[in-house]
DNA sequence: TTGCTCCTCACGTCACGTGAGGTGGC
DNA sequence: TTGCTCCTCACGTCACGTGAGGTGGC
């Protein structure tokens, strides 16, 4: 039998704090305000999301309730979104690690998926470095116009 | 009188090849599919571009005619978007380069885009850094945790 | 007749924002 | 009664992509 796995993204909470542990057990809930709240989303984020497939709270009337579960999905869903991962990559990554059976394969998925965002990551940092040199050589010109035009309004006067 | 002002974007061809020079009174008319297939753009952007005032082609029925002003404001159009402005900023931008009044207001209206848009794309960068790292860090330890499950797995057997 | 180029709707995408209009319990 | 929190539509945003269905001249 293979060990009980974590997913990374989980255990890593540098950006989003967090005061209570880690416990799929614990019977507490939280309203949507309270969720929203702690992650700094708007209640219409998480509808959105529960309309993806990512959040399913239960209903009080017509109140939603979010169980730790929601909340843990809520959490991993958000540091998947910093990493730039869209929600529907969110969800079916999400969904597997879910599962929670510790397949090899689980792993190999994954780190496909990290590779892949990887390079996405690096290409667009790229891109955005060449607009970065393309706008600053464009500014530099700009100024040196300026320069010209009013050295030649000096010299005419 | 200030000197005639060319505008940056304009002057610098590193990305869009043009073979033929620069002149407005060119009578020459150009194709929708030439401009497509010359941008390397499609034809619904080429529409879309209309539709926000970015080009405004004659009509032969209802065959779309460019000219060589379309022509230029589509180029500049086209590298605005390759340093990440919003097509309502190009339209502002190409209108007021359009009036061609050589003020010396217009060179700061433009020196002061161009500087938010550098730290605009500063900051896009440092976040893309910042999730690079992240994901590197999952990866890693996704990694380890593989590397650990398969030496459990030996100790066991 | 076929092929090519052109046209106009108009809905879909992505991740929500932003009202409008209404309910429920303290 | 007022205030707060919650709800469900449903349209808007951004820059197009993607058909559907049709026209016009070689």
């Amino acid at each position: 039998m293979t060990t009980r796995l974590k997913n990374p993204l989980l255990e890593r909470e540098k950006f989003i704090n967090e005061k209570s542990t880690i416990d799929a057990d614990d019977p507490r809930t939280f309203s949507i305000g309270e969720l929203s709240r702690e992650f700094g989303v708007t209640l219409r984020t998480l509808r959105f999301y529960e309309d993806k497939g990512i959040v399913s709270p239960q209903r009080a009337g017509t109140t939603r309730i979010y169980d730790r579960r929601d909340r843990a999905r809520l959490r991993l869903a958000l540091q998947g979104k910093r990493v730039g991962f869209s929600l529907v990559e969110i969800k079916e990554m999400i969904d597997l690690y879910d599962l929670r059976d510790g397949q090899i394969t689980q792993y190999r998925v994954a780190q496909e998926r990290f590779s892949a965002q990887i390079e996405k990551l690096e290409k667009q940092k790229a891109d955005i470095e060449e607009a970065l040199s393309d706008l600053r050589a464009a500014s530099a010109e700009l100024d040196e116009m300026l320069l010209r035009d009013q050295q030649q309004t000096a010299k005419a006067s």
